[in-house]
DNA sequence: CCTTGTAATGTAAGCGTTTACATTACTAAA
DNA sequence: TTTAGTAATGTAAACGCTTACATTACAAGG
């Protein structure tokens, strides 16, 4: 009599208790709001019949799921799989959960995962870069589904994001490699038609040539997509291009890395024939050899500062408002003053 | 009219196309249930009104999420985000999302982050390596809710799991190690008290000494958390024990490289003065100088199986079953013969 | 033209919560 | 002892889908 279908439902706790309903569903939602002694029978029948609220049902009634999705490019990228990692912990204090997809950096997949997490109940979701189809933001605002940027913070942008600006970070790190006598410059990217980062770092690079003195368009640039092999592969067409680069910066550490790898099978020194510098700071950096000279990113920040605002917004409904995070310079050996 | 509150309703696309919900609902589901000229009615009717199913509603009528939630102890370590992104990417193609909740290797917080993907709906569970209080599986079982088990292998297991058997995988490896000359040996474990695989891999060291004639009793044992850093602390002090080890196995790829670090600062050559062995192959192997030998784990594959064997299990009802996975050594630079 | 079988569609009963509103039980002031 | 006010509880109407069952439409065979 109290389980039909094998689960018990409030039904059959208030039934068991001797309480209706709306006083069982009070009891796990709004304790205080029920005296100590049936507060205490309706926990002792929930234990008794290990009741647990029907998820369908609790997200009919309050239409919330209380789920957060996130949209990344890949969790193999240690950059995107910190920052998750962050994002989830701190999602977690706050009594959401995490509803991951991702695109293998194919913005045409972005939007399609987009409608899935939104269909899955998503309240809220978090994306990566600020680039995409307006379409897809009249979508989410019709869903009355919320979006916070992640990865990418630029003061124009009109959308709410927290990040940092890649360009301001690319262009400090570059400044200082000029500084250092660097004169002839090239720069190994990520594919910047499809990622806002990638443009931005490039831009930031451009930025400090012309603020130097240098042309902007001596910039040797090479686009290339993600991956150690790939990085070194650019790396080799860098060098085969005979621009007399000292100095090639990398979109990423990873590149960065494989252009390391390179750099060793042409029994080229690193730094005193060419300095190479990566952006990320993922353990990786540490690990290469010699240690990679690279761009502090404040990953876990970002994760945890986006959950936070997140959370407050369906919690609170306190408004999205972007939030800059600083990045460091961090130098070790693979960058060094050119040869006077 | 056609709208309440916002969102259309089945209710309004069926009033504006002029058939019963029924067939609106059997148009979405069931396409080949409807005439064309419905289909084709209805389908133009949900573009015009932006129509998009309800979420919590369909959950309750049918008591499905599509939704599959995995365990994992974090991100941040490269064999979990590489084999949750394979199972992510496998569960999409099987119209399944992914719901993330992760442990940081405290055993304590999984059975709270179960409970709670169970309440969040999740149609069934990914988890890691076997050992957990039984009184979870009841739980599970009692909820209806299947789980499956990966990154461990266990031919005498009782519960289906998706892995590699990481006794045999370590025991391969310190075989080849004994058979180099290696006699005294020494192991930097992740803890095993809490940890099956840690355990299991310790196991596999001692099988293969006592088949090589070796006292199981002289390897050198010690236990540390996860990190790089604390790879290079434990290394240090096995140096300090004075045991003569040539040959440190590592748990993992990160202590490894870790230990790496703390060789060179002491100015210990790899591998003339001592050997290195790492564990699951991550890029951090490749890149790390001198590269890594390790124990190849098929992160990926793993993800795809136990995505594959948990979407047929939900949707055919096919029983899960064990998959056992093969691992592969891979020699690099980190390991040689000792010196005669 | 009727019958029968099948394909297409419709009707309406759940599914298990939450919550506005109604009711009852209590407390304390008059 | 009333009475007014508050605290605790109860009643029942949503919420928006799916689906068993009922009905209607249509085609083919007699």
């Amino acid at each position: 009599m109290r389980v039909k279908n094998g689960t018990p439902t409030l039904h059959d706790v208030a039934f068991a208790a001797n309480v209706s309903t709306a006083t069982v569903s009070r009891c796990l939602n709004f304790p205080d709001k029920v005296s100590a002694a049936t507060r205490q029978k309706v926990s002792a029948t929930i234990n008794e019949l290990g009741y647990l609220p029907n998820f369908g049902a609790k997200v009919m009634a309050t239409n919330r799921t209380n789920t957060i999705g996130a949209i990344i490019p890949t969790m193999e990228n240690a950059i995107f799989a910190r920052g998750l990692q962050a994002f989830q912990e701190e999602l977690l204090l706050h009594g959401f959960t995490l509803l991951v997809a991702s695109t293998s950096y194919r913005p045409e997949i972005e939007q399609e995962q987009i409608r899935a997490l939104v269909a899955r109940g998503a309240d809220a979701l978090l994306l990566i870069g600020h680039e995409r189809d307006p379409e897809i933001y009249r979508f989410l605002e019709n869903q009355g589904v919320a979006a916070l940027t992640a990865w990418a913070y630029n003061s124009q942008a009109e959308r709410p994001s927290v990040g940092f600006d890649n360009r301001a970070a690319m262009r400090e790190m570059a400044v200082k490699v000029i500084e250092m006598g660097h004169r002839k410059l090239a720069l190994i990217s990520a594919q910047r038609a499809t990622n806002d980062r990638a443009q931005a770092r490039h831009s930031g690079i451009l930025d400090a040539m012309a603020e130097n003195g240098l042309d902007p368009n001596d910039l040797y640039l090479l686009e290339t997509t993600y991956g150690i092999e790939e990085g070194a592969q650019a790396f080799k067409q860098v060098m085969a291009a005979n621009t007399g680069a000292t100095a090639v910066f990398c979109g990423n550490d990873v590149l960065a890395v494989g252009a390391l790898r390179s750099a060793r099978e042409l029994n080229l020194n690193v730094p005193k024939d060419v300095s190479i510098i990566g952006f990320d700071d993922i353990e990786l950096a540490q690990v290469a050899y010699p240690a990679l000279t690279t761009v502090h990113v404040p990953h876990r920040e970002m994760g945890v500062f986006a959950a936070k605002a997140l959370a407050n917004l369906i919690k609170e409904g306190t408004a999205l408002k972007s939030i800059p995070l600083k990045t460091k310079l961090v130098f070790r050996d693979t960058l060094a003053a050119v040869a006077p």
